[in-house]
DNA sequence: GGATCTCATGTTTTT
DNA sequence: CATGAGATCC
């Protein structure tokens, strides 16, 4: 099959450019990663590279894996010595392979994520006797972070006042203890690989000899570090093939700089440049909107989206009171939606995790199945984290943030003078703790300050920790590994003994018990790989598509992801753009692009909404709409309801939203209090945002839908119980009921009928 | 050593 | 409001 087949011209160019420096400006939906893996193929098919001689990088592991995908589909074949991975991924690889090379490290060291980290900052805030009270961790631990991603080393950082003179020395001791801990964070995989090549010549000629073809995806996201790794790396023989979206970058304040398109630009003067303008996702009316947003931020290389999609159905924009009755509308809207789309197709996109929360009980409220994205955080839970810590220790004993967590855990009667002793004698013998317990129990009549219960605990952990490392060192994989480490610590007991609820340690139990499954489909990788893996995963990597249920996610989520329609609510003025953002014109730009990326999500329908009251920090303060909603040509908006009207109007005053007074019965309390001084509609039953395909069916085809509950039946619900239909009534798909239940816990529901699975006595 | 209370804090989070 | 970390009390 030719592989240029399917691929429209930009596209093609892009593939064949001949080898050198290319930069590919790819817009939203066109066909980016289509052109990165065709690409890869073409180089090894038609220009005979062996694949081992190309690196691609991208940022998160699901990239990665779904380009191998397509390549495999495309070569039939996974090409022999291709190297692809995220760019942490690709410096540990180097780093384990060159650790002969790194001072103060050996090869089983670990990567700390940011829980780790922050508690190396605790502690070297302690030692170095500042106030965490009045110098955050978090913020001390940002200022490091910034600092390496810059490639700034603790020597070279540059203290103009007291505040970078404090951090100065907390970078430094973090530093320092990381390597006694033979850790590494995320950073600094980044940092000491670029630190590595700059010193060493010779590593870096074999590297450069290595790859000499490099890609990389998201380029607008990469960092000083980044950018520095691949120029590096490109030295010589310059062939790097570059796609990226200054549009989308939404990453500043991780120190993504997308003016590395820039500087790139100014590096390659001779690089290729193709612009992919032809989007495959989206109506031509969501383009125009999303050009309308973005065209209003400065210095941008312009790009003209198009797309064959004609016309669309309108930009639906509507007001709330509140953000409950934002959530109850958009639950309606699905609920309308549903004979046209799946559950499947819809995603709603926020600014802020805490919006999901009004959601997520509108959509309980309806049983309405939905997936959060990024919070199910396996690897965050406790007991996720201390089967970890284990096996961390028996990698790598030097690790002591891992060490500190278990040392007590199970209870152990070590409190903090018992460790505080163990500390001490550790240190006076250069050692790290878990070392010393090893010592300790290896030869227990050396010297050493412990007696009675302590010293038999401590040589108990001692004992445990040899025989896991011979079990390490012989035939076992990380599942016998896992098993010992269970049976031995006697860890189902202890979540037996330390949870009240019963249900709270059996889930969590069930947690170590996915944990051993995911380590037992390791069975050929060393603990080394096993570790990594699970240390460079992100959670959004594993977005479960298996069952039918609407998407939530944040903005940032979302990106590189597309759904025929899309809700993002919340567009008030401090929400998005956000508070913080508002005295910064970068930070405002990008909320703006954070805004694009949303609505460049969309395929067919987008929904936004703003609300008239909302609720922060447990106040409900007035909002303003989204500045941004302005920018929005009204010929794309549909008349929601009369939103268009009140845009027109130069201020709105309320609220024209509706709702049910028999579902909602605590509501209009609450609105009549606002209502008097408003321009309030009055108060009918609630409909869902207009369907802009659907307005004519319903016309034509009154509803003869049958339902299947009627008033004053009873009926069970699988979790809520007995309760009495007070109403139903056909959505024209579906059918909704609203439900009195027994409990006075749960008491109104209104339910979507298909998903409620309510049984009729 | 553990439970309980108080108080501060509060975007986004590819790895 | 809701969460989490740290202090304080038992």
């Amino acid at each position: 099959m030719d592989i240029l087949t399917g691929l429209n011209d930009a596209q093609q160019t892009a593939v064949t450019a001949p080898i050198g420096p290319v930069l590919v400006l790819a817009g939203p939906g066109s066909g980016k990663t289509r052109v990165l893996t065709h690409r890869i193929v073409y180089l090894i098919q038609e220009m005979g590279i062996p694949p081992w001689h190309i690196l691609a990088v991208t940022f998160t592991n699901k990239a990665a894996k779904e380009m191998n995908h397509r390549i495999a589909a495309l070569t039939g074949d996974h090409p022999r010595g291709l190297t692809m991975g995220t760019f942490h991924s690709v410096c540990a690889r180097i780093l384990r392979r060159e650790v002969n090379n790194l001072p103060y490290y050996d090869s089983n060291f670990v990567i700390y994520d940011s829980d780790d980290q922050l508690k190396l900052v605790k502690a070297a805030l302690k030692e170095l006797n500042i106030d965490d009270k009045k110098y955050s961790p978090y913020k001390m631990l940002n200022g490091i972070s910034n600092a390496k991603n810059e490639l700034v080393t603790p020597e070279a950082y540059q203290t103009g006042n007291y505040i970078a003179e404090l951090t100065r020395r907390v970078y430094d001791y973090y530093q320092k203890a990381l390597r006694l801990n033979n850790g590494m964070d995320f950073d600094d995989l980044l940092m000491n690989t670029v630190l590595l090549l700059q010193e060493r010549p010779d590593v870096l000629a074999a590297y450069q000899e290595r790859y000499q073809h490099i890609l990389v995806d998201e380029f607008q996201d990469t960092n000083m570090a980044q950018y520095a790794l691949l120029n590096l790396l490109a030295k010589g023989h310059s062939n790097i093939f570059v796609v990226g979206d200054s549009d989308q970058s939404i990453y500043r304040w991780r120190g993504a700089d997308y003016r590395n398109i820039n500087r790139f630009r100014e590096q390659y003067p001779a690089a290729q440049m193709v612009l992919l303008e032809q989007n495959y996702r989206s109506t031509q009316l969501i383009l125009d909107a999303a050009k309308a947003i973005i065209s209003h931020n400065p210095n941008r290389v312009h790009k003209d989206l198009f797309t064959d999609r004609r016309g669309g159905a309108p930009i639906v924009i509507r007001e709330a009171y509140d953000e409950r009755e934002e959530a109850t509308v958009i639950t309606m809207t699905m609920e309308s939606l549903l004979g046209q789309y799946s559950l499947n197709d819809m995603a709603i996109m926020y600014r802020t995790n805490a919006q999901s929360r009004a959601l997520e009980e509108a959509l309980m409220m309806t049983s309405m199945p939905y997936r959060l994205v990024g919070a199910t955080k396996f690897y965050k839970r406790r007991e996720v984290k201390d089967i970890i810590a284990y096996l961390r220790v028996v990698h790598n004993p030097a690790d002591g943030v891992s060490f500190d967590r278990i040392i007590n855990t199970p209870k152990r009667a070590l409190g903090a003078k018992s460790q505080a002793t163990l500390r001490g004698w550790a240190r006076q013998n250069g050692w790290q703790p878990a070392v010393a317990l090893m010592h300790l129990a290896t030869d227990p009549g050396r010297d050493h300050p412990f007696k009675g219960r302590a010293f038999n605990a401590f040589m108990q952990v001692g004992q445990m920790l040899l025989n896991w490392i011979a079990l390490r060192d012989g035939e076992a994989n990380i599942a016998d590994i896992f098993d010992a480490i269970l049976d031995q610590t006697r860890y189902k007991q202890y979540l037996r003994d330390s949870e009240k609820v019963e249900d709270e340690a059996e889930e969590r139990w069930a947690n170590v018990q996915e944990l051993r499954n995911v380590a037992s489909q390791a069975d050929r990788a060393t603990l080394t790989e096993f570790l990594e893996s699970i240390a460079l995963v992100s959670e959004t990597d594993n977005l479960d598509e298996s069952q039918t249920a609407v998407t939530l996610l944040t903005l940032h989520a979302a990106k590189g992801l597309e759904y025929p329609v899309v809700f993002i609510p919340g567009l008030d003025d401090g929400v998005l753009p956000h508070s913080r953002s508002m005295d910064d014109a970068e930070e405002m730009a990008e909320e703006r692009r954070l805004l694009y990326v949303g609505i460049t999500r969309a395929k067919d329908q987008l929904y936004l909404s703003h609300a008239f009251r909302r609720m922060t920090w447990g106040r409900s303060d007035a909002s303003t709409p989204s500045r941004f909603l302005n920018d929005l040509p009204l010929e794309l908006t549909s008349a929601g309801g009369g939103a268009k009207k009140r845009r027109q109007q130069t201020k709105k005053k309320a609220s024209s939203w509706e709702w049910s007074s028999q579902s909602q019965p605590k509501r209009p309390k609450k609105r009549s209090a606002v209502s008097h001084h408003a321009n309030a509609v009055p108060p009918t039953r609630s409909k869902p945002l207009p369907a802009p395909n659907r307005v004519e069916d319903e016309d034509r085809a009154p509803r003869t839908a049958v339902l299947t509950y009627k008033t004053g039946q009873t009926v069970r619900h699988r979790t809520f119980g007995e309760g009495t239909v007070i109403e139903s009534e056909s959505t024209g798909s579906d059918e909704v009921v609203t439900v009195a239940f027994k409990d006075k816990t749960v008491g109104l529901k209104r339910m979507a009928a298909s998903f409620a699975k309510l049984e009729i006595i």
